[in-house]
RNA sequence: GGGGCUUUAGCCAAGUGGUAAGGCGUGGGUCUGCAACACCCUGAUCACCGGUUCAAAUCCGGUAGGCCCCUCCA
């Protein structure tokens, strides 16, 4: 298995700390909103990830946190608490709104097809982890209170900056509009562990600390998260590109300061779903969901098609053209492999060729697109039968997952003698010439949600 | 100002030094009462300029365009 690792901007081969084990940590939604599909896009390449590695044959451990507590919109301490801002707005507890975008979120996660890690676990869960962490980080000096707050001292480290080469001097505080500096940092680049009750007035979510009542910053969830649920050692963190700094970079600092020792391997970065406007951004207001695009009567697993057709590392452009394009192509596939007769016995040399060359693609940094190719041409060969065929597709939507092959949808047999009562009083009609009662027919059936196919071998259907 | 990514046919897209995969769509055809489905046929010298090389979409330099990050975002 080869990766890209944003830590060493290289496609290297994939080693685990523990051979056949893999623990990988995700990087969550801050749940003051709906997803968007550019946020179900990042999980898409992250649960792609996962499944190639289950299905090379690891032990997968995978944790992911939900922040419902500590993102602030801006990390100088002037800014609002994300979840706060929401409470505000929708005059709501902060925790019912978190769970309300939380259901939210894994019911347009589950509509993608992704599948929900070993381990979910939310910011204001692990408060005491936190705690722990900041102290012990005081302690050994990388930590300082300072106008009631506590923050990292990035001074302490070598190399801070070693995921993304960024340079200290020419970093621009508040190259955004909005930003302002924090005059009780030691650094400018220095961040918040822990926030006081004294910058904010009425944070609803607050926890006793040896700091004063107050609650976390952000950046300290997710390293807790990980090491409380996946130990000291992690495989791959992931996330997507927007978190490599500063999100991913505190990380690093903040649990290797912690822990004494190197932390994570490999880093994940998944590239953004754009829009014609460019980056779709909750900020933005971008509510496109896929929840949306079920509604306007698309397959969500299209979407999904679309994201694999493409690769993770790469920008994606959405529109509806592209989107109707992956769902017609889909559709194609499906009818294609629903046709095929599944008769013979496993050919064994065959079924190993597919297969090897399916693993080399997905093997080379998650080539999905090389590895739709292999299933085409899969699809093409006559030289191997049926039963082959299905099980080597079976196969390969263990990873793609998009439902290639459609369960046989149950009819019940009322249903069903209806329509086979409907196809042979269409047949009549057809051998009496009496083509406008035949396409009647057609049409009551289609408004019932029934197509029919006509093919060399009779009449079959499809339902929509 | 600094850092990162990116530019291949109408669209999505593979390709990491040897002479452009695949898919969707379009057009033409076969089939068909019609339609749909299916099947067959159909397309590009790889943003531009220069260099290295026997050989470059692939390496190097430059130019232009697009996107992202630099303390809110997946």
């Amino acid at each position: 298995m080869y990766l890209y690792n944003t830590l060493t901007k290289k496609v290297e081969e994939f080693i685990p700390n523990e051979e056949g084990k893999v623990k990988i940590y995700t990087c969550g939604p801050t749940v003051y909103g709906y997803a968007h599909i550019g946020n179900i896009r990042n999980y898409i390449g992250h649960d792609i990830l996962d499944k190639t590695l289950r299905y090379l044959g690891y032990d997968v451990k995978r944790a992911m946190n939900i922040t419902d507590v500590g993102h602030l919109t801006s990390d100088s301490d002037s800014g609002m608490d994300k979840m706060e801002v929401a409470r505000k707005r929708e005059k709501k507890s902060s925790m019912e709104i978190a769970k309300f975008y939380t259901d939210a979120f894994f019911k347009d996660f589950e509509l993608a097809n992704c599948k929900i890690p070993e381990i979910i676990s939310s910011a204001t869960e692990n408060i005491d982890m936190y705690i722990k962490m900041i102290e012990k980080l005081i302690k050994d000096g990388y930590a300082y209170e300072s106008g009631g707050n506590v923050y990292f001292d990035i001074s302490k480290l070598d190399n801070y900056y070693a995921l993304t080469n960024n340079k200290e001097d020419e970093l621009v505080v508040g190259a955004r509009e909005g930003v302002e500096e924090d005059s009780n940092k030691r650094n400018q680049a220095d961040f918040a562990l822990w926030f006081t009750v004294s910058k904010f007035e009425n944070h609803e979510l607050q926890w006793d600390s040896p700091w004063g009542r107050g609650y976390p910053g952000w950046h300290i969830e997710c390293s807790g998260i990980s090491i409380k649920y996946l130990g000291e050692y992690l495989d791959i963190h992931g996330g997507a590109v927007d978190n490599a700094f500063p999100h991913h970079t505190n990380e690093i600092a903040q649990s290797e300061a912690y822990l004494g020792h190197k932390w994570c391997n490999y880093w994940f970065h998944n590239e953004y779903l754009i829009d014609e406007t460019g980056k779709m951004a909750k900020s933005k207001g971008a509510t496109l969901r896929v929840t949306t695009l079920v509604e306007q009567g698309y397959d969500p697993l299209a979407f999904r098609f679309m994201c694999l057709n493409s690769h993770y590392r790469k920008q994606l452009l959405f529109t509806y053209d592209a989107l109707k394009q992956s769902q017609s192509t889909l559709n194609k596939l499906r009818r294609r492999i629903s046709s095929i007769d599944g008769e013979g016995v496993l050919e064994e040399d065959k079924f190993n060729y597919y297969k090897d060359k399916f693993i080399k693609e997905l093997s080379n940094d998650l080539n999905t697109s090389n590895a739709l190719t292999v299933l085409y041409d899969l699809l093409k060969d006559d030289d191997i039968n049926g039963y082959t065929k299905i099980e080597l597709i079976n196969d390969f939507d263990k990873v793609f997952d998009v439902e290639l092959i459609k369960d046989e949808e149950s009819v019940d047999s009322e249903l069903q003698s209806y329509i086979e009562d409907a196809i042979e009083r269409r047949k009549k009609a057809k051998e009496n010439k009496d083509y406008d009662e035949a396409d009647a027919i057609r049409e009551e059936l289609l408004s019932k949600g029934i197509k029919l196919i006509d093919t060399r071998e009779g009449t079959s259907y499809e339902i929509i």
